[in-house]
DNA sequence: TCTAATAATGCAATCGATTACACAAAAATA
DNA sequence: TATTTTTGTGTAATCGATTGCATTATTAGA
């Protein structure tokens, strides 16, 4: 097993000191030409490569990025680490990626494991609303820069990258009225997640604003999946006149809707309009295609990454950014009616 | 801002040398309880916590596995880094992603950076199989501990978790014949890359197992992509018998002819059979669901990690461990007839 | 009581790179 | 030629933790 070559290798070969050959390497400007050049040809012929780790010790920064998710196999997660990773590279830093998988203690536990691997930065997305602000202020006070995405928390110093949700509720929502529905669900995630209170606030604000009465009855809480859809379209299907428009705020409790609609003979978008929240693939991808909201991952991503990359370049400043993106929606078949009913 | 604890400032504290703090905050045997209780209940009392930097510096471990993919933002390769990630995490572990967006030089990049960083192992899905083996005997030779999953390539002490392709084929294959499939279509992937020619494999050998002849105008080349798929579907339009049967390597391709097939009359199932690969998440919750073949990420994620956990904790023995995963069909509406004719 | 063995701690080097400061040599100026 | 600048290198400390080898304090044994 060869070890690596240092700078002190070179320095015994050349008969110089390694603080020179340090010089030379970082092309400091009190060297002579001709020993930079000799150093660095020399380095190269001695496949001479820096070592991060001593670097990382002596210079305090490590060139990680810790990136904390609820989990990793999701679209939108993986697409918003994917931009991280892209915007970050060309700057020298790597990524670390921990995930939650929404357990509190695994996110005060991963902010710790970063913060002792020395990163230089944490990007997250919270997973618990309760997250313990005690870790948040470890992180603030040994001036880590720290973003949040999509789920964030108000916080002090804290900078973050969302998107706009309750525009993105509204949005959805009016459409759905434009469409000709006036008895509108909203299927809820966690009540208690703000993303989840925005799309709702904005569900609301769209029946407001077209003289639509907001009915809590139509309001359900779920767990955003699948089976929770069909959970609530069952609910639907008992009622006495069924409503004609659902807003899901999760693509999967839409597609669960939509399933158990279809198999009990309901007409979408004929009788009932169904549009769900984040644009998955696969909502594209159905024969039925589900009207969704794109919540641009890949531009957060970027975002999240530059708005640290400004933080960490400019360490004397505090800069407390708040980025909101602009939700894009999607309209698709199952929120399309051929002929507009009046 | 806040300088953290280090041994030294507890030493100070005490009264000791750095050197005791160490040895007690370590349970060496050569300390009195005296000193080693004083000791950790004075770190706990000053937030001391181990710098990992110094730590790798001084050891030469810095606890960093590297994972190199094509990208991240995929069900499958999101799925397997999951996987690794959980599995890591208890052993102390962290998970340093890189992505090559198949590109051959960022492959190579990506290896030295991560070499650089000092990384204790590197678990990578091959993107070019033209990758440059000097890049790869880098490696080696700095006896970091390689493992290839999904992607691999067969090299003298590299360890490699893959799944059975061919068997995936093959499977798929006699689905389709047993079916009543006479005239099957093969959508193949780039042609250069093992995993689609072992599916290939399997597929030829499933025609020949059951006494159908092999044409190789059955047989389309595709860049794995929806387009793609469309593109070929209107290839066998054209063709002067429909094919009865289609086995594509690659889900994506399936959807786009399974959508150009129907926008032009074709029933699927009854006119013709058709397959993917990967069980992309939509192909299951597609209304006419598609027949794929399951890779078992997770399982694939867990067993690289176990293979390099057992490789860097017997680092004087060199292990040589190739694991070859079985494939699961996922039979689905679009490759199963209610009736199957004989 | 004195020596030998053992336990507990200190000393100092090490991992590899950077950098303030010192100093010598060369060049510029008087 | 003597003096001041400038330029290029060397010296040595530093980042924080670990560890082989002293060294001292303590205990056991004779």
């Amino acid at each position: 097993m060869k070890k690596k070559t240092t700078i002190y290798d070179i320095a015994v070969k050349l008969n110089i000191t390694a603080a020179t050959v340090s010089r030379a390497l970082n092309n400091n400007s009190k060297i002579s030409e001709a020993t930079r050049e000799l150093v660095q040809k020399t380095a190269l012929k001695m496949n001479y490569e820096q070592n991060k780790v001593a670097l990382a010790l002596k210079s305090g920064k490590s060139y990680n990025v810790g990136v904390i998710v609820p989990r990793i196999d999701t679209t939108f997660f993986g697409s918003v680490i994917r931009a991280i990773e892209e915007e970050l590279y060309p700057a020298g830093y790597h990524v670390i990626i921990c995930q939650t998988h929404d357990i509190e203690s695994r996110e005060v536990e991963n902010i710790t494991t970063l913060i002792n691997a020395q990163v230089d930065g944490i990007l997250m997305s919270i997973s618990s609303p309760d997250i313990d602000l005690n870790v948040i202020n470890q992180i603030v006070k040994k001036n880590i820069p720290l973003i949040f995405f999509d789920r964030k928390k108000d916080i002090e110093g804290v900078s973050s990258v969302v998107i706009n949700d309750f525009e993105g509720g509204y949005k959805v929502t009016k459409q759905l009225i434009e469409q000709g529905c006036k008895k509108i669900v909203h299927i809820n995630g966690n009540p208690k997640i703000k993303i989840f209170q925005e799309r709702c606030r904005g569900y609301k604000h769209a029946l407001k604003d077209s003289g639509l009465a907001y009915d809590e009855k139509l309001v359900f809480e779920t767990k955003s999946n699948v089976e929770e859809g069909r959970r609530v379209a069952k609910l639907l299907l008992a009622m006495d006149t069924l409503p004609d428009g659902v807003f899901s705020s999760s693509d999967f409790t839409a597609l669960g809707v939509i399933q158990e609609l279809k198999e009990n003979g309901v007409k979408i978008p004929e009788d009932i309009c169904v549009a769900g929240f984040a644009n998955e693939p696969f909502t594209k991808f159905m024969e039925l295609s589900i009207t969704s909201v794109d919540q641009s991952p890949l531009e957060m991503g970027k975002m999240t990454a530059k708005v640290f990359l400004e933080q960490v370049n400019n360490k004397e400043i505090k800069i407390e950014k708040k980025v909101v993106l602009e939700p894009k929606l999607m309209i698709r078949k199952s929120s399309l009616r051929k002929v507009i009913s009046k």
